[in-house]
RNA sequence: GCUCAAGUGGCGGAAUUGGUAGACGCGCUGGAUUCAAAAUCCAGUUUCUUCGGAAGUGUGGGUUCGAUUCCCACCUUGAGUACCA
């Protein structure tokens, strides 16, 4: 009896689904363990051999925990809304439902046929009415919710209300815009309704907010970054605009010190903390404010605005119409700003730009907006700027500074502004050699002709007044004082951290709970949920550039019978128009681990019951791409994080450790066309004549890179191209060229795991993914290498199975039997542990190897084996361990117990060494003493040919290890 | 530019606190079996070699009795990114 994997595999398959095998209990009195993939989108083209790695891996680490006696959840889902789906409605008409609904059927279908312990009965889809019910639910909490610093937590929106009716905002210290104005609780009440409404947003976790983005006009939709290519899009080529548009912000920003410190919590890869905490990017140091000194013209401005009288001129010389506020890290240095320097795009550029360096000015933001963010930031050589024309007042010596503009500095970082000190900053420094702008030194006995000083540590301030003398320390302890004396400046940290923009112009994704009443946003009452997205017949933006969701017909609110109206029968009084912009991708995947710990059929009016979120608590191990480092991973944090305050969950983090997998890159095979021939060249023919390297299907050549020249004549997509094409052979084969390169269509080196579960089973196809190499590495796959974890598998199933039956029997295990099979125990634990998937697979195939060539047929020894291969290659497992008479699932059988007696060896094969290279091996007692090893291995004739008559100068010997022969 | 990760046979990779470099597998070579093929099994496979050995883990230094492993400098590749004041 042979292996018949695919059978054996449906079989396993069919069990474990009529069985419920894998679903985790709400109640238990086993420990949990929660193993969660990042869920998939379920694109047209299905899996390929890339995908499932991480969710081999976390499904061996699933069944590990349930061997070790753990009750496990682990759970699936999709994340349905996204691109894609909506592209393809686009060009189809087709309904993105269903697609995506098609498109789940495959993934479904695919993932079953790989074998995991997934727990289907919580299944979770991001576009679900069930699901973003709650997804709407989470965005009105954020509504209702402002960030109160002093308590450090989020609060409800009624908590701020009640200071702000009984004492103003003056004692409120608060997460909020930086625009808002001082009221007393008076102000408050008198306000108007709509007035207050105006103030509170300013104050919510999520709030409307004019945001700069890039438009395309031609297509009607805001670009990501990397959606365009040297100023135009990257589909169609159309071109872009900075444009400011409202959208949905979420103040991502209250939480960035907790968001900082939480890293400290979790058992994450430094590397992954790092790049959050590069995102979050703190930086301490201080704001000041510089007067910007008044000219004849800004007076002229100002006045004009305010409808004053001329300008007197001795105005002309005290007043300040204008403030700077920038943001520094070394404040202390602050007596040696030379110039200050503006982003082109900030906004007080033109208001005191002087009329001699108008036309200049504008030429230089013209020049600038015209590059994207991306080139500027590539291009670090090239140093621009323009001067304004207009001077600061330094607010010490009351110098006079010049206010430059550059395309170094950005916009959206700090205030747009810098003050720029040449002798501090090599950045300034350059800038200041290139405009010949002084570089005043402010370092004790530091030569900064050269370059600039930024060495904090080695700091001593000179020529700074009250400053000299100090180091870094104290001089900026000093320097803030001195600032917030003259009311021009205080102590201030600094995030990156941007606040979040969650509005979208698409149609496939959450719509918002949302209606307008006189353009000021309302929340739909909580029991109205969900709101379902409208039909729409095209998912393209309106005419009149509005989202898709404009093109609904049935799209408005009726606030008096708390249903969806029609558009028509809009009046603003009853009836309001509804938000038209759409969720981003990341709302959905911000929260569903908690959705998870519910079955579906038990979830009820909550989005997972409190017992549910009691006895889960977190993620103990997630796995999944490092894509997400700083996008899913940052705004989950965030979510849980808001959550837990407002009391719908009890933890602070949403996953405990974290693992990212590596991609699976593909291995492309090239054929050599001879130029402007139909002759292709084998690989070793190549050398001198000039040809065209041209992909071709990975389907098409064997492991020793010969291609089929007849399967590629008759493929159905390219067949045609190399019919009549003349194949120049060497040694009687065409070998192809390789290279490796990411998994992709159109590099035609993908591989469906179909095949190979077809060709090789679904057991063979894991042992593979895993035996590639470590987990988190990138490595590419070639399916040629199958056949080594395949014929193991073949070996394992001999090793019980033979020509008449069973070769299990009762039989004393021999103590050979006992020590491979307990030094496999040891290390495949150990492996596990560490997630070191691949050497587990070397260790099974060197522990088959061993009790084959022992004859072994002990249960003893066989039947524990079965339990250590089970988590890698399910299948089989279940099968023999049926055949050697179980007849419950091997799943929740316990993991064998390693046992140390059974390694414990008499005797050591030292590796003699001559001055650290290993020149012989000798087999010694362990029990012998370091004189008597010496003894020995002194005797030894080959030690004595080492030597050739020297005398050693020192003899190492560490029993049990080595001995070192030096001289 | 900055941050992080990684460089070991023809290939994927192993060597868990510094102690026999190349486990395991692919590929390759030779052999057995077969009419033949597939499958299976056996032996070999880092390089050089005067067949005694010698060299060898990106490069150059260093620490050590001993370094793939620790330290310094550099080179290359990959990922991320933000000229961050």
């Amino acid at each position: 009896m042979s292996y018949h994997f695919n059978e054996i595999e449906a079989r396993w398959q069919k069990y474990w689904a009529d069985n419920q095998t894998f679903k985790a209990e709400n109640n238990s009195e086993k420990p949990k363990y929660y193993v969660l993939d990042m869920f998939p989108y379920p694109s047209g083209a299905g899996l390929h051999v890339g995908h499932p790695l991480g969710y081999i891996a976390s499904d061996i680490y699933a069944r590990y925990k349930r061997h070790k006696g753990f009750n496990v959840l682990h759970p699936q889902g999709y994340d349905s809304f996204g691109l894609p789906a909506e592209q393809y409605a686009i060009q189809t008409g087709q309904h993105p439902a269903i697609t995506t609904e098609t498109n789940i059927k495959t993934y479904r279908r695919q993932l079953d046929q790989i074998g995991f312990s997934f727990d289907w009965s919580r299944e979770v889809r991001t576009s679900n009415p069930e699901y973003y019910k709650w997804t709407q639910w989470i965005f009105i909490q954020l509504f209702e919710s402002w960030y109160n610093n002093d308590s450090n937590k989020a609060e409800h929106i009624d908590s701020l209300i009640s200071k702000f009716s009984s004492e103003g905002n003056s004692t409120v210290n608060a997460a909020c815009d930086d625009d808002v104005e001082t009221f007393t609780a008076h102000d408050w009440n008198n306000y108007s309704s709509e007035a207050q409404q105006d103030i509170l947003l300013k104050y919510r976790l999520t709030y409307l907010a004019e945001t700069e983005v890039n438009w395309c006009p031609a297509l009607g939709t805001v670009l990501a970054n990397d959606e365009i290519v040297n100023g135009v899009s990257e589909r169609g080529g159309h071109p872009v605009i900075r444009k400011k548009m409202t959208q949905w912000s979420m103040r991502i920003s209250a939480y960035a010190e907790r968001l900082l410190q939480g890293l400290d919590t979790i058992d994450w890869t430094d590397s992954l903390k790092e790049s959050q905490r590069n995102w979050i990017g703190k930086s301490v140091g201080a704001s000041v404010t510089f007067n910007v000194k008044a000219t004849r013209e800004m007076l002229n401005h100002v006045q004009h605005d305010e409808n004053h009288d001329a300008v007197s001129s001795s105005a002309v010389e005290t007043s300040h119409p204008y403030k700077i506020e920038v943001f520094t890290t070394r404040p202390d240095t602050i007596f040696g700003v030379s110039f200050m320097t503006l982003a082109p795009e900030h906004e007080l550029v033109s208001k005191i730009t002087t009329e001699a360096q108008k036309a200049d000015v504008e030429a230089y933001i013209q020049a600038t907006a015209k590059r994207s963010e991306r080139e500027r930031m590539a291009d670090v050589k090239t140093i621009s700027g323009v001067f304004t024309g207009a001077y600061a007042e330094h607010p010490f010596t009351k110098e006079p500074i010049p206010i430059w503009i550059g395309d170094y500095v950005l916009a959206g970082y700090g205030t747009g502004a810098v003050m720029s000190v040449p002798c501090g900053d090599q950045r300034d420094y350059d800038f200041a050699k290139h405009f010949n702008i002084p570089i005043p030194n402010i370092f004790e006995g530091v030569d900064i002709s050269e370059e600039a000083f930024s060495d904090k540590e080695n700091t001593v301030i000179a020529n700074s007044d009250f400053l000299n003398g100090m180091n870094y320390k104290k001089a900026t302890k000093r320097a803030i004082y001195e600032l917030e004396q003259l009311g021009q400046g205080e102590g201030k940290t600094n995030y990156r951290l941007r606040d979040a923009v969650f509005s979208r112009q698409r149609y496939w994704g959450e719509p918002f709970p949302v209606y307008y009443v006189n353009g000021k946003p309302q929340m739909i009452g909580q029991q109205h949920l969900p709101i379902v997205l409208p039909e729409v017949e095209k998912y393209l933006p309106t005419e009149e550039g509005e989202p898709p969701l404009g093109r609904a017909d049935i799209w408005a609110w009726d606030a008096l019978k708390g249903e969806l109206a029609k558009n028509e029968d809009i009046d603003n009084v009853n009836v309001f128009p509804l938000e038209l912009n759409t969720m981003p991708g990341w709302a959905g995947s911000s929260w569903y681990f908690f959705r998870y710990m519910e079955e579906a059929a038990n979830r009820g009016d909550a989005f997972a019951s409190e017992d549910a979120l009691n006895y889960w608590e977190n993620v103990d191990l997630y796995i999944g791409g490092s894509e997400h480092a700083t996008g899913h991973l940052l705004y989950s944090r965030f979510w849980v994080k808001f959550m837990k305050d407002r009391g719908f969950v009890n933890v602070e983090e949403p996953f405990k450790k974290l693992i990212n997998q590596g991609m699976i890159l593909g291995t492309s095979a090239f054929v050599y066309r001879e130029d402007g021939t139909n002759k292709y060249l084998s690989k070793g023919l190549i050398s001198d004549n000039s040809v065209q390297p041209i992909h071709v299907k990975v389907q098409y050549v064997n492991a020793s890179d010969e291609l089929d020249i007849e399967g590629l004549k008759q493929d159905g997509e390219f067949g045609e191209d190399f019919k009549d094409a003349e194949f120049i052979l060497e040694d009687g084969v065409y070998k192809v060229g390789r290279e490796v390169e990411k998994m992709s269509k159109s590099k035609y080196n993908v591989v469906n795991p179909d095949a190979i579960c077809e060709q090789y089973g679904a057991d063979s196809l894991r042992l593979y993914e895993m035996f590639l190499g470590p987990l988190e590495q990138a490595k590419p796959w070639n399916t040629a290498g199958i056949t080594g974890v395949h014929g193991f598998l073949k070996k394992l199933w001999k090793l019980y199975i033979g020509g008449n039956g069973l070769n299990v029997n009762d039989a004393e295990p021999s103590k050979d039997n006992l020590k491979t099979l307990h030094k496999t125990i040891k290390k495949v634990e150990e492996d596990i542990e560490s997630f070191s998937f691949n050497t587990s697979v070397s260790t099974f195939m060197i522990a088959v190897n061993e009790l084959t060539a022992q004859k072994c047929t002990s249960k003893a020894i066989l039947e524990p084996l079965l339990v250590l291969i089970s988590p890698y290659a399910p299948h089989i497992a279940e099968e023999l361990w049926s055949r050697l008479g179980n007849d419950t699932s091997i799943s929740t059988a316990p993991f064998p117990k390693f046992e140390e007696k059974h390694l414990i060896e008499s005797s050591k094969n030292y590796p003699i060494s001559f001055n650290g290279k290993m020149r012989f091996t000798l087999e010694l007692p362990l029990d012998m003493t370091k004189d008597e090893i010496e003894k020995v291995v002194m005797a030894h004739e080959k030690t004595i040919a080492q030597l050739e008559g020297r005398t050693p100068k020192k003899v190492i010997i560490v029993p049990g290890k080595i001995v070192n022969i030096v001289g």
